[in-house]
DNA sequence: AACCGAAGCAACCGCCCACGA
DNA sequence: ATCGTGGGCGGTTGCTTCGGT
């Protein structure tokens, strides 16, 4: 097979910006004559360029039906949820964008998008949440920040909503882990209280006063660096919490990483998926392969999620204020 | 006004696959 | 079955613009 010799092996030819000469003597010769064979036609288009500039050139930029400009929240979200199924898949999210190249929604998911996820705490390559304990200096910006977009309706409210509650995941996991630290100065009586406060036992709620309940809990090497995994909240979360004063309520599927019924998933449940990679119900094949689903998802990974009631939690002072109270941490102190 | 670093983006590079001979 | 070619694709580069000092 090998590689093709393409303009890389020819003399001469232009390399670097197009002037509008070139773009006209290619824009002229594709109006005339049609698409045909990119590596004759600039000979033919008398252009002293290679065929594969020329097809970039006219893909990305000449070609009448592009749409430039800025991306609209719309597409931004399209972009997102794609992106969250597909991966690094830009021909195939470009699909779904009519009037946008891969190139050009590369270039905005690298320059924009992806730090506007990881200014939400995203992890833009898996699309859950970050698991670094930094991300609980945020979090009272991530607060105020979903609090915000529910006041203006914005987009992004789901996932700020649903970073919420993971930082909230990754809070009670540090609580658990100061409270069995013995590095860890002790916490008060009105933190153990608070902690009861949180999570009030009533239907879909968590019951968290039953992290009081450590010698429960089994602790484990960390997963990867920088994390501590706890079976015994991991099996309470994803089995129902037969044995375990945990109820699977408060959090969604989604955030549980829908692991399996053994709740063996650990790194999933340590880092709750924001947004979970549907399989292709489109009978395409993929979905969880490499081969991208061509066809349009059945439903977006924000669908279904707009009826959780997240405000409720987002409002309660209360985690604040164990934001507060949790200053016995040490903030470098990582889990 | 000049300098400098960061950000944005067009264009290029090189690998890969599909397809026809 | 093998090979050559065309073209698609994701990653990277480097130029331009912008904002801060």
């Amino acid at each position: 097979m090998g590689r093709s010799p393409c303009c890389d092996q020819d003399a001469g030819v232009k390399k670097g910006p197009w002037t509008p000469e070139e773009d006209k003597l290619l824009v002229d010769y594709i109006q005339k004559n049609g698409l045909g064979s990119w590596r004759r036609l600039p000979k033919l288009a008398g252009l002293n360029r290679c065929g594969k500039s020329c097809r970039l050139r006219w893909t990305n930029y000449l070609r009448p039906d592009i749409k430039r400009g800025h991306f609209t929240d719309e597409e931004e979200k399209i972009i997102i949820n794609h992106h969250a199924m597909l991966g690094n898949k830009w021909s195939s999210i470009a699909t779904k964008l009519p009037g946008r190249t891969d190139n050009e929604i590369k270039n905005y998911w690298n320059t924009h998008l992806r730090k506007k996820l990881l200014g939400m705490g995203i992890d833009p390559v898996t699309h859950r949440p970050r698991t670094d304990l930094n991300l609980l200096d945020g979090f009272p910006n991530l607060l105020a920040a979903a609090a915000a977009a529910a006041a203006h309706n914005t987009w992004d409210i789901n996932a700020l909503k649903l970073q919420a509650d993971a930082a909230k995941f990754q809070l009670l996991q540090a609580l658990v882990h100061a409270l069995t630290t013995a590095t860890a100065t002790a916490p008060s009586v009105d933190l153990m209280a608070l902690l009861a406060a949180i999570g009030p036992p009533h239907p879909g709620r968590v019951q968290y006063d039953g992290l009081l309940n450590l010698p429960a809990l089994t602790i484990v090497p960390p997963v990867e660096p920088g994390m501590s995994s706890f079976v015994g909240m991991l099996n309470g979360f994803s089995t129902g919490g037969a044995g375990s004063a945990l109820a699977t309520d408060g959090l969604s599927p989604m955030q549980l990483g829908r692991s399996g019924p053994s709740g063996s998933n650990m790194t999933a449940a340590m880092a709750p998926p924001l947004v979970v990679a549907e399989e292709c119900n489109a009978g395409c094949g993929s979905g969880g392969g490499t081969t991208p689903c061509e066809e349009t998802p059945a439903s977006s990974p924000f669908v279904g999620l707009e009826n959780l009631n997240y405000l409720d939690d987002l409002n309660n002072d209360n985690w604040k204020e164990l934001l507060e109270q949790m200053s016995f941490l040490n903030p470098n102190d990582q889990l």
